[in-house]
DNA sequence: ACAAAAGTGTTCGATATACACCCATGT
DNA sequence: ACATGGGTGTATATCGAACACTTTTGT
């Protein structure tokens, strides 16, 4: 019993102030025109991580970014083609990376998640699985780190998690939540885009692995 | 590309004051004589959790138990006759339910998952990926009741908890907590094994779903 | 009578939440 | 000088953790 396996990658970032989804336009039937989650077929010999590794990079141009298996779908009737399952993934984009566009990037184009287009196959029930996931993960994890360049303000990453929660949070309890966690670094760099000039921090990831194994979650 | 894709089924349960996973001995190679977690290649026209409680009643003779889908795996060579995905699924069987054995059930066997003898392909990793996410489950929804009888005592409830996160729980905090879900129906019957007759509860699904919306968690 | 498990409250520390003002800079 | 976002502390409520004794029954 064979069948086609595709990965799918549900690729988030912050773009001007919203949560956005980059999503492709279908060249060719079925769903000519739908936009559509970039995916392909898993060729016969890279893992499913590795092929969603590929097809992030055939539509970002970007490599070493966050990634992790979401769900697999595999309705009957979902491709009209035939009998396709597709493993899910989704990535983080750091908001300042610029994509250079990699060969199928020409159709590609972002969306904020709050006004998607309709969806080529079952895509929309795949994205909002993504989106829940996402949020959930930011509440125990430090994934909201990933959607962020190297260097960032507590400001910035606090418009990052209200962002994703798509609610307000108090600036002192943010910051105190993120000192007790003691996984940032201060810099001696301030950035200068506002009027007064703010701290830039970096993430320490292995600070945080710590911080995992003992249960120490985000509350927010 | 066509590549072959199974389903296999980590199925639990509490047996013995112990955690338990069913496991089958396999007939032929590869791996024959190993033992194995039960599983087998999807149907061309049903879905991947059909083909999952299809394994799984094929094994154990039990429907309507609690299903979950895990993680999908992939590596290339994970399977030596050639490429075969496999998405993996986990589930709970209620303790007192006796199995009546369906046509594969010959050779299956259950292992406590805290003594477990080498396992084919890379079962051994999928098991303790499984058995990761049904503690961290265990933690913030009800998955625990999924491995009761219909009707059970609080002490019963207890130990589910303590078998799997593998620790002694305090009884007055557990009980407090448990009260304050407001998910169990008191009966007027009383369990006389030991001693002193244990009060029955009977769990109740429909008001948990509203606490899961509020974020209301079980914080063992 | 006694062994064994059932049942029941309070205290204390930690964590989450609510809330308001001064500061440094660019314009 | 002033507008803008950066930066800081305290008080209260809630939740989780620690902890011991009485009750009921079967033997």
């Amino acid at each position: 019993m064979s069948i086609r396996v595709t990965v799918d990658v549900v690729i988030f970032a912050i773009r001007e102030a919203a949560l956005q989804v980059l999503l492709i336009r279908r060249g060719v039937a079925p769903f000519k025109g739908r936009m559509a989650i970039p995916g392909g077929f898993v060729h016969e010999n890279e893992s499913l991580e590795e092929a969603a590794q590929r097809e992030l990079e055939e539509e970002t141009g970007v490599g070493k970014v966050y990634l992790e298996q979401l769900y697999s779908f595999g309705e009957p009737r979902r491709d009209p083609r035939g009998r396709v399952i597709t493993v899910a993934y989704y990535a983080l984009i750091p908001g300042d990376r610029p994509l250079h566009a990699g060969s199928d990037a020409s159709s590609a184009v972002w969306c904020p998640v709050e006004r998607l287009p309709p969806l080529a196959f079952d895509h929309e029930g795949i994205l909002c699985y993504a989106l829940e996931r996402l949020r959930n993960k930011l509440d125990y994890t430090t994934v909201g780190f990933q959607l962020l360049p190297r260097k960032f303000t507590l400001s910035e990453l606090q418009r990052v998690y209200e962002t994703i929660l798509g609610r307000k949070l108090d600036k002192r309890n943010f910051r105190k939540k993120i000192d007790l966690l003691k996984i940032l670094r201060p810099l001696r760099e301030w950035r200068h885009t506002g009027r007064k000039p703010a701290r830039l921090y970096v993430f320490l990831p292995k600070k945080f692995e710590k911080l995992k194994d003992r249960g120490i979650l985000f509350p927010f």
